[in-house]
DNA sequence: CTAATGTCTTTTATCGTGAAAAAACAGTTT
DNA sequence: AAACTGTTTTTTCACGATAAAAGACATTAG
């Protein structure tokens, strides 16, 4: 896993920094975007709420506006006072989660060739790598592990069990079997249920995407997403919801990664959505099957191919 | 989540303890046991796999031996000198890992009723009160949200999800998804396939138990997690192998929990297995489907009278 | 008297630290 | 020279401590 010999990467100064305070930096920024639509804030509870953070982090927030001229604040009245300016805001980098910063850290790794299964994770090394302290890599290992890329030698190392052919196809079993079935029960659902408003919305946007594919074909990957969360959602199974995090994670990796021939293959897989979608409306189950089929079969196709065989092939 | 003030349950001195000697006080136990075989120990290398433990930990435990005269040690000869007696074995507490008492405490409040679904849970307090740092409880929390129980508010608390009948029909249904098509895969398998006297040493195993099932009913419990990881393992899918983590682990504690007929019950699994197996040697994947489809009607069936109403009403 | 603000307390997130355990290295024995 | 023992270095595990963030309580405004 060794990758540089330090460089002190996405890290800030060594010393003793607790925590660092991206959650009120982040809802910062997302609070100076709220600036531009209004002439006056609403309560704290409220924003609060709008923002995602406690009343804590939202006094904060006010604090510093008030400091930098952005607003005027007594009591109830928070008045806006200037539009703000691109120096108003954190910088980006600043409002990631630690957990987010490991993850990219750690996935570059893995995808920057050199990984190979039976390969050994090193807590420490890693830590020191990117810059933080070893309980918050192993805890993201931890989480991680549940995307069955690694694996914990009992009192000892991880093991990586890496990227491989096999990975890419026993993903997408389960995800085939847990997809049809959701598919199922989606076209199941009563014509009074909410999920098919959520549908017709996101046929609008398919069909929005598909006009525009020439220049917005990188907006798939999220749009896709989302379409296949609601369906999956629909099988009211937590366990087949929260499988979709392990097929988010890899392709949201696999869309980065591999960028050959990304305008056509996601131009086809808008076509297979809304055919895929108009199956779903029609309430048929066979129609159903076969489109929910024929897509997750090349969605399947995409993956493999992107996997090179140098990565396939071990297997301790 | 609270349950008592303190009464420092588990907990041991509350001073800076940093880390037990669990992995040494568990080998050296398991070694004294192979003392009783043996007028002399192997190599120490051979030793530390033989009891899952480095070379360090092995001298510590030869260490001891010597001190206690158990052995005489010089150099490669390790000669035992005498058997063991009960008062040389680690009392069994001491043995645990962190993360097994953390998880029994867990349990035993989450089953001793008064755990509500929406209830939140506190890390701190869950430390105090097992007696353990926050970081091994949140390390717990990470890796037990895996089975769908608990969930976790971003920056904040989390959040019990409870033991109800929806969880009990969620498991089961991706339960018996899975081992269908892992029994089916079974079946299919070549019949120069080690499973196959995996297989029939289970059958031997299973006939023994059923002739003494009115002494033995308990030893159930074990054989039929053997059983079916054998079978989940043919599907040659880490996803459907991990997910047998999660049934595993609730059937771990039911069985303890519900002890209502127990015999009765053990005595009709028992023979739905010798059922079960006999059509996997068939190799007939309609007798295999339909044994597979009544084994796990009838453990869904168990599972879910032995969750009390109670505990299934509530969901936030 | 409800819903806000102001203040204080508790909990979570993260680090550095030190003992337990593993792993690497070096020297012996057969 | 292969496999073992003796020694040293690294890594994992678990803790307490501390800043960030959440949450609870008290007070005040509408």
């Amino acid at each position: 896993m060794r990758f540089k010999p330090a460089a002190a990467s996405a890290g800030m100064n060594g010393s003793g920094m607790s925590k660092s305070n991206n959650v009120y930096k982040d809802a910062y920024n997302r609070c100076l975007r709220l600036l531009d639509e209004t002439r006056s804030l609403p309560s704290e509870p409220e924003l609060g709420t709008l923002l995602g953070v406690s009343r804590t982090t939202v006094r904060s927030i006010l604090a510093r506006m008030e400091e930098t001229g952005l607003i005027a604040w007594n009591k109830r009245a928070k008045t806006v006072l200037r539009e703000p300016r691109p120096d108003d805001f954190f910088p980006e980098e600043e409002t990631d989660t630690l957990a987010e910063i490991i993850e990219r850290s750690f996935m570059r790794r893995l995808l920057a060739g050199g990984a190979e299964a039976g390969m050994q994770i090193n807590e420490l090394e890693l830590a020191r790598e990117i810059g933080v302290g070893t309980t918050s890599v192993r805890e993201f290992l931890i989480r991680f592990s549940r995307f069955g890329l690694i694996e914990k030698r009992r009192n000892s190392h991880w093991v990586l069990k890496g990227f491989t052919r096999a990975f890419a196809l026993e993903l997408t079993e389960i995800r085939e079997m847990f997809e049809l079935r959701s598919a199922a029960a989606f076209a199941a659902l009563p014509q009074d249920s909410p999920v098919w408003a959520d549908l017709e919305r996101l046929e609008d946007e398919h069909r929005l995407l598909a006009r525009e594919i020439t220049t917005r074909f990188n907006a798939f990957s999220e749009l896709d997403e989302r379409f296949h969360r609601l369906i999956h959602r629909a099988s009211h199974n937590r366990f087949i919801v929260d499988f979709y995090d392990v097929i988010a994670m890899i392709f949201h990796y696999h869309y980065q990664w591999n960028k050959a021939q990304e305008r056509e293959r996601n131009e086809v897989a808008v076509g297979e959505h809304l055919a895929y979608i108009e199956a779903l409306k029609s309430r048929d189950l066979g129609k159903v099957d076969a489109a929910c089929r024929k897509h997750l079969k090349s969605a399947r196709q995409t993956l493999l191919t992107s996997i090179p065989e140098s990565r396939s092939l071990q297997k301790p």
